[in-house]
DNA sequence: ATCTGTGAAAGCATTCACAGCC
DNA sequence: GGCTGTGAATGCTTTCACAGAT
């Protein structure tokens, strides 16, 4: 129930903690219900002190000398993560790529999280009524009422870079929570939204950097 | 010509040079052909020092009392980045995500890097033959001679978790020099080969944890 | 004896201050 | 004077070593 944090926690702290998530899901369908921060490691392929420290901040979770429940500390994974709950997300900017994750059907089913797509929209009134995945794409006016009708809870801005904190102000209005900006630009927002940026396509960046640049090794990774 | 680096580069400079690169191709565009490491630290959203920092790691490209020719320092970028070339791809594994990936224009056309597919592959007999963006779907025996044929750079893992070892043998096999790895596992390759994690769903993950700790920032960010 | 939880040390990345060149 | 390039300082993340619980 009550988060420990006073201190911020490192982004790649929750990155790990979903990989943890993963590993318990596993084991637990395996039957196997006690587990170590050795064994934890060696699946996630990073050090124990590390899975101990990123589950330490957020509480206690094991018992010296005999481990953790499997069954129990994926419980606390799923509460901490927000895995008990679904995601209302919108799509703002039907272009390529807002198509293109519309189209994905990742991750609605993803087995960790339940993410589920309630609007699509956009500006440009030639894709008024384009049809995918069950919805039509809406003008960017009625943004509001789906929000507040579905309890949205975040939006996607995949429009181009010179519309996108338009965008975010729409967003902002209509009363979303969090905003994922595709856009290769920062937003600026009230304090109480939350914003993450992606970047596409930085994988294939990183990756062309380092086919050129052979002698230099990546060793910060996650990222994404 | 000569790479500086001894030490390794932080991957969050690599994300950032790729900004600066897109700002310096649209100040071209504007005509302005001198900058300074304060305007694009303004544009970028970053500090000065840290834009005269992540430069300083290839070698010196402004001159003191002067600041930056735009063009100078477009073309270095584009060179440190791989941008002077196209860097051609296949895909492995043409599940769900393997065809959005094929499906998704962007990257194709992206207005600094060149990326190109050159091939899709699985291992799943009714996938062959179908048509995605006029290729057409081959079995992974055929990967190699692609490879050879069309000299592939790089290769996408789209395949399922538990497939994409053998997805990363065969590609090495094959003689690519990148892996550019979707499924949420680290791959054993040979050290000549660069691999680069991407987790599609990462930014939803980190924004649903934020949402649901407002009183947590994130401080740390890109990666992606 | 075993394995967690955590303060302290080490390792990196960012920020800073200023020396060095126009 | 102005602005870059860079060693030194700061701040954050990871690693470590060990105290503490069973």
């Amino acid at each position: 129930m009550s988060q420990k944090p006073l201190l911020s926690i490192p982004n790649a702290t929750i990155s790990r903690l979903v990989t943890y998530l993963r590993i318990l899901t596993s084991l637990e369908q395996k039957g196997i219900n006690r587990t170590s921060s050795d064994a934890l490691a060696e699946e996630a392929q990073v050090s124990a002190f590390q899975v101990r420290k990123d589950l330490a901040y957020f509480g206690r979770f094991g018992t010296r000398g005999m481990g953790y429940t499997v069954l129990t500390l994926r419980r606390e994974l799923q509460r901490i993560l927000g895995l008990n709950r679904r995601w209302n997300c919108v799509i703002v900017g039907m272009g390529r790529l807002g198509q293109a994750l519309a189209d994905y059907p990742g991750y609605m089913e993803s087995n960790l999280y339940e993410f589920e797509l309630k609007g699509l929209f956009d500006i440009d009134p030639s894709k008024m009524g384009m049809q995918l995945r069950g919805l039509s794409v809406q003008h960017i006016n009625d943004l509001e009422h789906c929000v507040r009708t579905h309890g949205v809870d975040m939006g996607f801005i995949t429009v181009p870079v010179e519309k996108a904190q338009d965008a975010a102000d729409a967003l902002t209005k209509a009363g979303v929570r969090g905003i994922l900006n595709f856009a290769p630009t920062a937003l600026k927002v009230s304090d109480d939204i939350a914003v993450e940026q992606v970047d596409f396509m930085a994988g294939m960046k990183r990756l062309a950097f380092y086919i050129l640049n052979p002698h230099l090794k990546a060793l910060t990774d996650q990222e994404e």
